[in-house]
DNA sequence: TATGAATGAGAATTCATTCAT
DNA sequence: GATGAATGAATTCTCATTCAT
């Protein structure tokens, strides 16, 4: 049907694999997602499946790092050091939501799935965390009023949490990807900046 | 090992069967948790669930549903129509980390495994939605700028996912909870009252 | 619901749990039939069942023997010395197909169902064999040609099969009764008399 | 027990799957067999019968289509139009019974199993469908008097129940096979022929 | 390199059957 | 006499995983 097994070079064939498999994962989630379904998909056989990855956990993990890897490259690559800091925070924002919106099953996969499946959370928790970290840096900096670490980590962590929730809304197209971005630069900026404790 | 079988009366077995299971699920996830490990985690034999509940996915929806019924409880408990706007919103956020606080495993259940797992998400959704729109609603009748109400439910929206990964902390521990209360009220009062277009 | 349970006395008891039995063997069949559906069925709890016939085998052998002593009585109260052989034989059809005709459900279970379930193969073998002897009988009696007893039993046994597929399509109403007891009259009459070994 | 796992072709494997389903469905019906049970006997371990076949209903269906094509090609073969009427009777007949002779087995599935299973009826349904309309067929065709079509399917019905009962005697050994070809040709032949309506 | 063939282990679900009241 | 409550034991079916080629 699909013609002769082609030898194909790892790197290749690698791809090939994680595609399906994300592709997969995404749809049924994790344990609904079968070995199986992922080789057919991937139009290989199983055992080059575990071959190649060793077992389903290994499999979703290296899911996981691909995707967060390609990511953080969106990421980093928004950054700008000369712009000013709300220009960066601007860029930073768009290029999160921007990923999102072009690769939603990656954000499927790699935040919601893998961040409440025991086994996996803490692949996704070191992104986040980063980010967490990230965040309160840019707060602190521009921040007219003192605080704690502790109070602008915790900020921090409510304006990811806000982002997350955005970003699902991104994902699953019920929300316009630029009003997005407006509204979460604008919490971050203005919202936040200007908290003072009690 | 317990015993012989005791014979409970009807109402009974099925709150220690629904503490069992959300016990279970909470901790290896719809999925992985199996009829097995609940009915043991209960005391009682598997036809026991079938005959209350007669599917895994009813037994799983049975204790969403009691769970969201206990939160929403908890919520209505807490509104006072006498207060002051500022002083509802602080009620509110209060009761709802209070009770994610005291009921990390409700939170896990209800919340965060329902969310993301296909065939439960309706049943979740209801809820996060009017609390969405509860939360644009006291969002306009407390801004001083004009918005449409789309705005108002983006902005509602990332406040509600802030006040989530907020909760997620408070319920790992990670955080203080008076802390997180203070922050969302601000982020809530401050932040987003605020909020005008560029 | 049902009201009050009614102490009824044993024998309106048993007429109404098999009167459910049969219904429900009928529409199932054996093993897809649940005592639960049975106990259902007849309006009374499960342990009555268990109490009154002990285990599901029983109880069906209990459908069995009940519905055989129709049938038989039906056969008997046909019977009548005084006429010709000939209108013996159209009689007994037509009592035969007659009662099959308004017991669709017992023809079922007592024949169908029970000649092919092994362990109650044999109730039902005993009534049939005795059809096989008069019918033997019958036919030696009014042949004109001389047989083997052996070769009257296998005419026998031909013609009541034959009888049983006709009963089966009166059953099913896909025929009409009366043109098959002509039927089965004339095939017994004069195809069988007439019957000579090569 | 039976030494390692031996790597089989497919279409053997399907054989010897069938095979031994055939003989445990025999032995204890469709719902009594249990695929465990089938399993052990070919054996295999049970996820390869899901593998090649499916389900429980598919391999059932599965031993009645190739049992039933065996059948077919028997009679098939002795089908031979160079001959007289009543000796291409003859040797139907003989094929017939010569075929259930040496299956007992698949007779048994085939036929007695199946026609009084709901779900499958329908597989057996038509082949005795057009054994009746064969027989009917040939009944007019040799017929000195007239007869409307409902009638010649209706002694065909008759016919072949006969057949079939005499076939279960065969099978289970209590019948000559010799014996039991002449009298159904002589039944078919003599005995319907003549048939006239009153 | 690549895979068709195979399985051990465990999942959800159902049933006939029995106590304790 | 009658039943609500309870279960041991199977049953069908699926899955991750591994050989033998």
């Amino acid at each position: 049907m699909t013609g002769r097994p082609k030898r194909l070079p790892r790197a290749i064939r690698e791809q090939q694999m994680l595609d399906a498999a994300i592709d997969v994962f995404a749809e049924h989630g994790y344990h609904a997602a079968s070995m199986n379904a992922i080789a057919a998909r991937a139009e290989i056989s199983k055992p080059m499946l575990y071959l190649y990855y060793g077992s389903k956990d290994e499999l979703f993990a290296s899911c996981i790092r691909r995707e967060s890897t390609r990511f953080l490259d969106a990421l980093t690559g928004a950054a700008d050091p000369s712009l000013s800091p709300r220009e960066q925070l601007t860029h930073g924002i768009r290029a999160f939501l921007g990923f999102v919106h072009q690769n939603r099953q990656s954000w499927h996969v790699m935040y919601r799935q893998a961040m409440y499946q025991k086994s996996f959370a803490d692949l996704v928790t070191g992104s986040r965390e980063r980010a967490v970290e990230l965040t309160a840096l840019i707060l602190r900096s521009s921040s007219r009023e003192p605080h704690s670490n502790e109070q602008f980590r915790l900020m921090a962590t409510a304006l990811i949490g806000a982002g997350e929730a955005v970003a699902d809304r991104v994902a699953d197209g019920s929300i316009d990807k630029e009003a997005a971005v407006d509204l979460l630069v604008n919490l971050g900026w203005r919202g936040l900046a200007g908290k003072k404790p009690q």
